[in-house]
DNA sequence: AAGATTTGAGACTCTTTATTCTTAAATACG
DNA sequence: CGTATTTAAGAATAAAGAGTCTCAAATCTT
């Protein structure tokens, strides 16, 4: 699996408070019904969003979780790298420690150029292009 | 985390037959010795290989393992599909079913380039270019 | 002030993955 | 045959991930 099922979900969250097009904060119970989460659970992964500065949170009536910053300053790797670590993006494809450093496999070049190339995709895809899409079909975020 | 920590073994013990200049079995013991894994533990991960068709295996005194197929003949993909499963090279980034078959995010396409380029890297290679490379000095297989 | 709403924090349970352990089956050799 | 060697199979345990539950803290409304 190349997202733990908690990023998956952290993801699908982000991008959907930054195409509720509301100004105020977006309660997580709303979020979790809409796209079929738990919302304790959901409730959960958001805050290690929230502890990041992806996300900013009010309590109480009419409280909820609203982005801290403009969804076209929000790059998904950053969202990632909150909920899953950035090893992803710097781990050996087998699992050896000090990837390339002594003797590096011939695996090991094709492996960097892709994991450069998620990184990238990752690092240069900011949540309102994706939220923008659609042309207002809206983006499928549920099952 | 891109494979499972049992396909990475895999893909080390794999590599590590492939590499053996002997003709006959190697046993499993020798293997997991060498690249520092328990030896019940990677039994287990090679049974999964046996029962894939990729090694054949032999019980008893100059028993082991040993590639059912030359390794010029063994693709990275059978071994990490054998162990993981295919999903890796099918599944959703967001984890969603039915994936771009109705309302595809913009990552969706961006997304499907990477997998399918991933998906070749693992086709594409087989033991033996890595087996072969590094010209003599050897391919790292352990930390 | 009192009660309702909503996030924060953490304990707790359940499931999956990782790892170890035990026993059986096949093979070689004296 | 009897014993040592080695894989096969699966139970048992440990650790990590996923998901639930409880209570506290902040905030709003009345
Ligand atoms: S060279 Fe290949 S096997 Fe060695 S650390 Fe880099 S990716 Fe891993
Ligand atoms: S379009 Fe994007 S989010 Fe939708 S299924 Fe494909 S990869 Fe997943």
């Amino acid at each position: 699996m190349l997202l733990s099922k908690s990023c998956e979900y952290g993801l699908r969250a982000a991008l959907y408070v930054s195409m509720s097009e509301k100004e105020g904060y977006v309660p997580i119970r709303v979020i979790s019904s809409d796209l079929g989460m738990s919302a304790h659970f959901l409730t959960k992964i958001l805050q290690q969003l929230t502890k990041a500065g992806i996300l900013k949170s009010f309590r109480g009536p009419n409280g909820g979780i609203a982005l801290a910053r403009p969804a076209s300053q929000v790059a998904l790797i950053e969202v990632v790298e909150a909920i899953d670590g950035p090893e992803l993006f710097r781990e050996c494809m087998l699992g050896l420690p000090g990837c390339g450093e002594r003797q590096p496999c011939p695996l090991h070049n094709k492996w960097m150029i892709e994991r450069e190339r998620l990184a990238a995709l990752f690092a240069t895809t900011t949540l309102d292009q994706l939220a923008d899409s659609s042309e207002g079909v809206g983006v499928r975020l549920a099952g």
